[in-house]
DNA sequence: AGGGTGACCGGAC
DNA sequence: AGTCCGGCCACCC
């Protein structure tokens, strides 16, 4: 439960993601205002507390690829999540053409409170 | 203190 | 379309 401040913000950002769309580590990482950070942005998401509700499966590489190995365990979770709304896995990958998030920039001054 | 480690990224072939 | 490679940077020994 020992928290770094800056995984709350990373949590809170992927709160914003809409369902149905999906948004990459590096543009999460940016939109939190953590530029450069995108790894961070992953570890942060394998420890979110169990009581809060995180899209994490949201969250995919910059490529569209679900970053576990395919086939394992974790990416079977995050794709059965995924398709559960309506996006579409297609070998361990979601066409970010169709399906990234695209925030309107006032919408996310507004609702993050720089 | 300093080196290793990632749920990463972008450019170069 | 892949794969490779260097860069990245907070975190953890």
């Amino acid at each position: 439960m020992s928290e770094h401040p800056q995984y709350a913000k990373i949590w809170r950002t992927v709160q914003l993601i809409p369902l149905g769309k999906v948004a990459s580590y590096g543009q999460i990482a940016d939109l939190a205002g953590l530029p450069g950070r995108a790894r961070l942005v992953g570890k942060s998401l394998g420890f979110v507390p169990k009581d809060m509700e995180v899209p994490w499966h949201r969250v995919l590489r910059s490529n569209g690829q679900i970053a576990f190995p395919t086939g394992s365990e974790q990416s079977q979770k995050q794709s059965g999540l995924l398709q559960q709304e309506d996006v579409a896995v297609f070998n361990n990958r979601v066409k970010l053409s169709i399906f990234q998030w695209q925030p309107d920039l006032a919408e996310m001054l507004w609702k993050l409170e720089y």
